[in-house]
DNA sequence: TAGATTGTTAATCGATTAACAATC
DNA sequence: TAGATTGTTAATCGATTAACAATC
């Protein structure tokens, strides 16, 4: 498959989020009506489309649920993505929360933290671990992937622990700029950044 | 001033982040450093620095204090943005906890929910409201931007008051696209996007 | 048929990278 | 002085938009 830029996903997500939630009763959508409610071209929105292989009719538009299924292949949503979450305070709670999660095939496997109290409860369904035990249960379930909900002041002693495990992919939600070995991808999930791109842009 | 594209926010934010946590002992830093550490190019570093107007010195590279101060100006950390937060759940509450906001200038004043038993509680030194008084709130403080943390089901009904209200900006963390007039920014704090963002690029 | 909408190409726009002279 | 690093221009690359023929 042909690459696919950073900015595509994020709007065939978005695509997929109108087909789910604000035109899911509609039989046929237009590119112009998808393109109006995100603020951008409706050409765009045909390239993106056409990037998923799927094709319209003229004069009516697309199949809604044809579209919503070909951009679910493209972004492998009925791929099971197993991750930890590492820090389990309101943040990761709200994570374990967030039900829409198993539609787009992450399962959070179970969660770690240093708190006494914590260990051992469950919160959403999901374990509460002793952070001691990350390296053991990460080379046990060769899970690949954490988010990473730490206070900045041990996010990157923790993390170094967790490329040593084999951890690829760090969902990064500190205020850190993490230091990793080049074949580990960190995303900066930086929500004063998103503020800003907001007021200003 | 000229212009700023989103991703130089984004990268101006890492910059902080980086001058802040990693660097923050350092005297001076070079566009090499900071380029290595983000793996980026260094050259777009350097103008990215030249943008904030901030000269280096050859062989030694940029001054950290005042490379971080000359951030902080280019992205207004030092001018105060208050925001309530709709919604008052573990989201909400984790919002309430990130302790940096105020350093950025982003001040929580009040949060809202329509739970009685969360009504009249304070989370972390702000008070929850009854969303009933949200207009009334919004046209009294005059905020004109929101933290929607909500139910999918009644994110476009609550948006709607929001709009009539005055609410200029909205920052949505529920997994909709909504409906806004032209004059209202919605930002899509969409988590699965920046997911796969990580996992595929 | 007339009209609306797709599908696609070419043009434009913007962002990144490469290169290298200037500087300490 | 030699070497490292900045500052900046031009070249490249990629993404968006405009335009319009094709289609139902």
């Amino acid at each position: 498959m042909e690459a696919i830029s950073a900015k595509l996903i994020h709007r065939l997500t978005l695509y997929h989020c109108i087909l789910s939630y604000s035109l899911e009763k509609r039989e046929y959508v237009s590119s112009a009506e998808i393109a109006s409610l995100l603020k951008i071209d409706d050409s765009l929105v045909r390239k993106d489309i056409s990037f998923c292989n799927v094709q319209g009719l003229p004069k009516h538009g697309y199949k809604v649920l044809e579209l919503k299924q070909k951009i679910e292949n493209v972004l492998s949503f009925h791929y099971a993505k197993d991750v930890f979450v590492v820090g389990a305070g309101h943040l990761a709670t709200a994570l374990t929360q967030y039900s829409d999660f198993k539609d787009y095939g992450i399962n959070i496997l179970a969660l770690f933290d240093n708190n006494e109290e914590k260990i051992g409860k469950m919160i959403n369904g999901k374990r509460v671990f002793d952070i001691k035990r990350l390296d053991e249960l990460i080379k046990r379930t060769r899970v690949d992937t954490v988010f990473l909900t730490l206070p900045p002041q041990c996010a990157q002693d923790i993390t170094n622990k967790l490329v040593d495990s084999g951890i690829k992919y760090i969902f990064n939600f500190t205020p850190c700029v993490l230091r990793v070995p080049q074949d580990v991808k960190v995303r900066h999930e930086n929500i004063i950044s998103s503020f800003l791109q907001m007021k200003i842009s």
